[in-house]
DNA sequence: GTGAAGCTTCTACCCAGTGGAGGGTTCTTG
DNA sequence: CAAGAACCCTCCACTGGGTAGAAGCTTCAC
């Protein structure tokens, strides 16, 4: 597949981990765990065994955070990333995973007020309490 | 195990695993494992070594039930369960923990309501997105 | 005494990584 | 060309809070 575009299309992949990590700031490890998972396909192996990424890689890894930063799991995010390297649009795919993700946040946040909540009230109702011997 | 005592003082264990985990409506596994990790002390075993709890431990499964809705760990639990044990009031302790514990469900809800902004903003400027494909 | 339900311990699995061991590769310097 | 540093590889074990299943023992009602 020679993609010989001019602009930042395909170079040859040149990419070692550890550049990939500090490019996009996640740790060496996670990076190769993701391609374990499948969710990243580095192109290419150096003679050694080395990985090889390339800017498609980078892009990936970009969306592969922001994503994860919004708890989207890691199955889904394979999901989502093989529809996208099959080159076909998946604004469907992804519409719907956000607005999934959406409302679980709606729902946690909900919880997580009435926790609060509860919490406040039990921390007001011990005003009362000092620090000798409780009969539990 | 002729259970004599009228009311809940302190009478000899005599609940199984299966009834306790019936009565607080937590899986027989779950109460194993916090058996396991210190959380619960079941007082004794039977002569076939089935665990034998009583009256405070299902009060003690009530406390941890209602404090795991809310997060608090096993190690931090573990902690709270010991102090309550020594009979020494331990409302500091579970006031510190309470109050770190909404600090933090502050800060999530925070983060949890920036990330719902960003996907709303992400699905907002995606309306123009068809069905064809795209370059990526 | 027999069958079912209940219980025991043990091992393994889930997620999303992280840490370390032990060993190979690449690159720079002399 | 050799040394050494930096880098990378795979494999295994661990995290937290349970959950699932296997193999075998106990209890209880009939």
């Amino acid at each position: 597949m020679a993609r010989q575009g001019s602009l930042s299309a395909n170079p040859a992949p040149s990419l070692r981990i550890g550049e990939v990590a500090r490019r996009t700031g996640l740790p060496v490890k996670t990076i190769r765990y993701y391609c374990d998972e499948g969710l990243l396909q580095s192109k290419d192996r150096s003679a050694g065994g080395y990985r090889l990424f390339d800017e498609e890689n980078l892009a990936e890894l970009a969306i592969i955070r922001a994503l994860r930063a919004m708890d989207v799991s890691i199955p889904e995010l394979a999901r989502i990333l093989e529809v996208r390297r099959a080159g076909v649009c998946n604004c469907a795919v992804l519409k719907d995973s956000i607005a999934a993700k959406m409302e679980s946040i709606n729902l946690r946040i909900g919880e997580l007020a009435a926790m609060k909540d509860e919490l406040a009230r039990l921390l007001s109702s011990w005003q009362d309490c000092g620090g000798s011997k409780l009969q539990r």
